[in-house]
DNA sequence: ATGGTTGTCGAACAA
């Protein structure tokens, strides 16, 4: 069996103690990490060495930054994919999305931006992005290679995603668009591999850090792990470790895990 | 109370 996890960390200088403790306590194989917000140098690789991790990391500034981490080999990394859409000034690819091999399974630990409002150029950009990965999906679905999209996709794809429609409504991660970009990469060849394990009312993914919203139960389901067909027939199980946003130097993400036969 | 919190080579901005 291998244990395979997604986690936005929200700054892995800041949130490394905790996610050492989590990784020895869970004994996960794979972890794919979002929002490390660091470059290259600045990232703990020792930290995880000493634990036994192979690592790999794409972070270019303090925004953004996505990793893998594995245990059971980690081979061909990809930092990007081709014709990711630009952002800034001067615009410039973003560090949101890694690939690697591990236990010969193609993993990507990605970042979609977040839109921050419907009117925002910013969810012109969130809509390009998830196209051109929807255009991957649809190569790396032909290839027949085991693989999983894994990562923070900021979209509540269904009205029980979110604690409340009414208060999202006019807010960016449940439009109408956005669902159909995340609906149209599950159309490209895979499948939500966590729900079917975690279909319980009320199951979130992220609470907002302001407004009590963790201890009022006002979250989103917005982390997803999508599998391809021969991998999701190898899942055994998920769960979301909601028990990790407790506490003080808690990410506003909880970790989403599956169990893969081998 | 137009509020709250966390993070970043901060002093605004992103989430």
């Amino acid at each position: 069996m291998v244990r395979i996890a997604t986690w936005n960390v929200n700054s892995i200088r800041s949130r490394i103690d905790r996610v050492e403790a989590w990784l020895q306590r869970t004994d996960v194989d794979v972890l794919a990490m979002q929002e490390t917000k660091c470059r290259e140098d600045q990232f703990p690789f020792d930290r995880f060495e000493a634990l036994g991790y192979e690592v790999a990391h794409h972070g270019l500034n303090q925004w953004n930054g996505v990793a893998i981490v594995s245990r059971v080999g980690l081979e061909d990394v990809s930092r990007g994919f081709p014709d990711l859409p630009h952002w800034g000034e001067p615009a410039v690819e973003e560090a949101r999305a890694i690939g690697a091999t591990c236990a010969g399974i193609r993993l990507w630990s990605l970042y979609v931006p977040n839109g921050r409002a419907l009117d925002d150029p910013h969810m012109d950009y969130k809509l390009a992005w998830l196209d051109r990965l929807r255009v991957q999906t649809e190569a790396w679905a032909a290839e027949q290679v085991p693989f999983a999209l894994m990562g923070d996709w900021n979209i509540a794809p269904q009205d029980e995603d979110v604690w409340s429609m009414e208060y999202y409504l006019d807010k960016s991660h449940v439009s109408p668009p956005e669902r159909a970009a995340f609906q149209a990469v599950l159309d490209a060849g895979v499948t939500d591999v966590v729900r079917p394990h975690t279909s319980e009312p009320g199951t979130f993914t992220y609470w907002d850090y302001t407004r009590l919203a963790f201890q009022k139960r006002r979250g989103m389901r917005i982390d997803f792990i999508l599998a391809s067909d021969p991998l999701a027939k190898r899942v055994q199980g998920a769960a979301i470790d909601r028990e990790e946003r407790k506490g003080k130097g808690a990410s506003d993400h909880a970790p989403v895990v599956i169990e893969v036969e081998a």
